[in-house]
DNA sequence: GACTGTGAAAAGTTTCACAGCT
DNA sequence: AGCTGTGAAACTTTTCACAGTC
């Protein structure tokens, strides 16, 4: 599932043997992806950097520069057709295949996540969940039937699990991650506020609103100052 | 409560009226906050750029200039005292004082963010909640009685809040957003994967779980290389 | 005429390396 | 001796501007 046939083939660069495309080129790209998504529903058949630099407040530039690292997708004096461009943009990102995600720790938070309906539709099935508490495991939330810790090698590998989804207290994290790892997880989505510490073949994002939050104060700080500075009291 | 009385004053630059801190930096200041409070936790008094710098996974020159753009906190030859740094990096991100909070929106996933306890630890303070639905309006959640969107202007106002959290169905979002401006409101945590419009001096930060997955399936997708590398058909 | 794709310039960010303080 | 604070260098990312194509 991981594993999908491929032939992407930049022309400009097709006896190139690696081009390194920048981290953050690659973040935007889903940003991209459901802007595109959002104009196919609403019947718009053709685009251009423009366009889609409006509606993500972003420059058009930056939007033919990120996607000129993958090839040519728009046609002069015209620019992009959404549905091209769109399915093009998912194959890159890996998005035209089926992740199977696993979600570990059913606390409320856990809860939430088993419940929330966004994931599905992009792709993401979470097919697993596991916790370390007894009295959870066995019941099942949001169709899914909590397991114990004690499965997870064996589900992960049976159940074609690349993805895991944490949401354990704190203290665990980092020894969740080690064994999320050590199953085979390639990517972790991690809802707790701690560094987890993985090899770099591991992928890690975090969610983390506290830390979103504080960011925001600093600029609620001074009143009346709209972009970054720093006042001295001179 | 968003005016605190403060007398930065970073030595070497006294008589400047306003130096840039890149954007950046703020966003990495909550992660050295947390890091601190944790040695503190732990007993550690004194710390040095390069103890923090394994902690968070960043180069040790990197915090000594990060840290050098508000002031001067360490000692030559000794490091940074653990607890005057922690005071002093609050007191620039304004987290020395409390901020009210309103969460708009008690879906399921409003519920969950009322519920949980991770905010107030950090001078979060979720002081209002607001709905549109009438079977909800008048219901407590996590001890907060659930108001109508009517009330919102006075509401902001009278319990002074300047932080809302957004989670609402994306279809609201913008609307929601223009009227939490209109309120007063300066900063919003968005919960929803739609790209709000707000002016200049509004600050919107957003938890998008879908698209921190959709930028790891890149890296998930040709497997066994390790950085983001293209790979070419040829 | 309109818009892409892209080298080159500009801007922003990180890292280096060392003077200077403890 | 050890570690900070910081200019300057190296590197990254964004923006510009225009040749080329539709």
């Amino acid at each position: 599932m991981s594993t999908i046939p491929r032939d992407f083939k930049p022309a400009h660069l097709a006896s190139a043997s690696a081009i390194e495309v920048p981290e953050v080129v690659i973040d935007r790209l889903p940003q991209y992806v459901r802007t595109l998504t959002q104009l196919l529903d609403e019947g718009v058949e053709v685009t251009n950097s423009q366009q889609l630099g409006a509606q993500l407040q972003v420059t058009p530039a930056q939007i033919r520069k990120d996607l000129s690292y993958f090839g040519r997708f728009g046609k002069q004096g015209r620019g992009y057709r959404v549905r091209h461009l769109l399915t093009e943009l998912k194959q890159i990102l890996g998005l035209d295949a089926q992740w199977n995600v696993a979600v570990v720790g059913v606390g409320r938070l856990g809860n939430a996540i088993l419940n929330y309906p966004g994931f599905n539709p992009d792709g993401f099935h979470l097919v697993a969940a596991f916790d370390n508490n007894p009295d959870n495991v066995g019941r099942e939330v949001g169709g899914i039937a909590i397991q114990p810790m004690m499965d997870l090698a064996e589900t992960v590998s049976s159940r074609d699990i690349t993805i895991a989804i944490v949401a354990v207290p704190s203290a665990h994290t980092q020894s969740v991650v080690d064994q999320l790892v050590d199953c085979g997880v390639r990517a972790i989505l991690n809802y707790t506020p701690i560094n987890a510490q993985v090899p770099s073949d591991v992928r890690v994002r975090s969610i983390d609103p506290v830390l979103a939050l504080q960011s925001m104060t600093y600029y609620l700080t001074f009143q009346g100052h709209e972009s970054n500075g720093y006042r001295s009291a001179g």
